[in-house]
DNA sequence: TTGAAAGCGCTAACAT
DNA sequence: ATGTTAGCGCTTTCAA
């Protein structure tokens, strides 16, 4: 027995191999690997053994080019960059610097795992990256795109727009294109910061916004305003920050200088709140007795900051999950329709206020 | 001109499509658009013209098919879970905190880009993920994989090497594997931590290791106790971490109850330094003048850290860069050669030590 | 230097 | 219920 049935030639074994072991045609086969009915139950057991016998895995590139689906999805990071190498070399460190894209994977592959699909990551900083994204696409090496875009002016989900490539981001975009989306209701996270604040008892509230050419910059303020007007504080103090540690830092710098006596801050990410604690710590002031701070997001940094914040909870890995089930849903139905699906937050309380 | 001369039916436009608006065969298309030389410069010309004109893209699974090369590589993080399913919530997030991964990534990518390749993100925590990824290649619809390895006995590389398939990974196996990797040299870094501490004037000095399963633990503290002894310092305190930031704190809380007066701290990692850093500073012990501390990997987090980090930079970037490389080369040459490289650490002094 | 033609391995009509 | 057959879009001998 030196010889084995498993192959004709040199290469892996084929449809082809199988039906010959098997005993059937490579159509059968084909029915059964596929899990289509009407195949004899005597045969699809044949098949099987077949299968394991000639150790077969059927071939995705031939598979792709007839049913014309990739089963993979492209998730790209997208900035707003030129093509300084700088820039390039950064990037995905920045990007991985915040846990955001970490959650972000973890969705995704989540959903796309139990259907056999998979993510080929992209990151999308300079124009030929960008290039390569739409490229990657027209090719149909990924059926479709989830995109997370880090920057406000962001030209990748307009080009993919125009090239009626089917994809889905996370978060609305600061410029209207008709791409379908997910998104959170920021204002009402931001509403639950400012009760919680007000309800601990701060009487001189102010807040470190994000960037506000971004929407969840402006909404989380927006929200937090509107929030604090209609519970009688009219007037918020705000500085604008950079959604990074430092410039919370820098934040907090100003708005002690600014506003000396504040008992209440609302940072519009965790990264920022902790900026904000640093420094609070570092001037001896007292969290949350003397200022109580909150956070937003509840990244997994916020439960092991010190103190532990407060914070408005965003479900990044249920969002990313139904990024991914809008994109897939999209691509099999064919249908352009755009749609957005708003998750709401949530506040959990820790230590910080 | 109602009708566009670039597509035959609905699809997306062909060889065969820009071969006809050429006026060319579909041999001499594919030859243009793969820079194949041996053709006339104005046909050349002349088939350009005709890609611009209908916007082809090559159809990356007919490639695929027939060249038996998919272009991508799996980039798998894999550990050696079992398959309950609070394992594979928690994976990618646990992955994603430490931001080594990210830098791994950005070196990936950094290689492949240019090159036009891409990495198809894959988590192997459990049983069934690593088959799927195992079937994954197997199927071509990757051409090999990029495996960073996060627990002692992890199976993946045991299995890939069964398999045959082509495979580079992060780190030394615990187990001997007929795989190539890139790595560092440990032992030459625990080094140039001892020799800093010592040179600073500490005298007693301890350290946090990191799992004494995994070959990096092992080598860090082995060469750290070696380069301690052979400076006439033949015992070296010892605590066991887990490379994370609690498990920091913990082996900082015993090693300041088992040796109070210890003046020198070198931990396995950076997470593990700054939680020595942190219990530190709540104890009130001045750092580095009190107790010097050295980290390892220079991690973006030891810059940002309080205090800044002195740590053992693993130039990780490039490391993954060079397994993407390795992986390349076996790939296109087919020789199933096991290698490995090994980088050289430096140290990089900031404020702890 | 260019073209004709044979397949890569698979799915999906269509025929039986 | 199963088999036959025609491609999917591309690369690559082999001829010319």
């Amino acid at each position: 027995m030196t010889r084995e049935p498993r192959m004709t030639g040199g290469g892996a074994p084929t449809l082809e191999d199988v039906a010959r072991v098997a005993g059937v045609s490579r159509a059968t086969v084909s029915r059964v690997v596929n899990g289509i009915r009407n195949v004899d139950p005597a045969i699809q057991e044949a098949v099987r053994q077949a299968v394991a016998e000639t150790g077969y895995s059927p071939n995705r590139a031939a598979r792709t080019l007839v049913t014309r689906r990739a089963e993979t999805l492209a998730l790209v990071v997208s900035g707003a960059g030129d093509d300084s190498p700088a820039e390039q070399a950064a990037f995905a460190s920045r990007v991985f610097a915040d846990p955001f894209f970490g959650r972000v994977t973890s969705g995704v592959i989540g959903y796309l795992r139990p259907r056999s699909m998979h993510p080929v990551l992209m990151f999308a900083e300079t124009p030929d990256a960008r290039d390569q994204v739409v490229d990657y696409l027209r090719q149909g090496s990924a059926d479709g795109a989830l995109v997370v875009s880090t920057h406000a002016r962001d030209p990748l989900p307009g080009m993919l727009a125009d090239e009626g490539l089917p994809a889905v981001l996370f978060a609305r975009p600061a410029q209207p294109v008709p791409i379908s989306y997910v998104d959170l209701a920021h204002q009402d996270g931001a509403r639950l910061a400012a009760e919680h604040l007000l309800a601990r008892g701060c009487r001189r509230v102010a807040t470190v916004s994000g960037p506000l050419d971004i929407p969840a910059g402006q909404d989380r303020l927006a929200g937090f305003r509107d929030a604090m007007a209609r519970r009688g504080h009219p007037y918020v103090p705000v500085v604008e920050g950079g959604f990074t540690l430092e410039s919370g830092e820098e934040a907090a710098l100003r708005l002690l200088a600014e506003e000396p006596d504040v008992d209440g801050v609302f940072a519009a990410n965790d990264l920022m709140a902790r900026g904000v604690c640093r420094v609070l710590r570092e001037r001896g002031i007292d969290i949350p007795d003397e200022v109580a701070v909150v956070g937003f997001d509840d990244s997994p940094a916020a439960q092991s900051a010190e103190p532990a914040l407060t914070t408005v909870r965003q479900p990044v890995e249920d969002m990313a999950a139904e990024m991914a089930r809008l994109l897939h849903v999209r691509i099999e139905t064919q249908e352009p329709e755009v749609r957005s699906v708003i998750f709401e937050p949530e506040l959990v309380v820790r230590e910080s206020a």
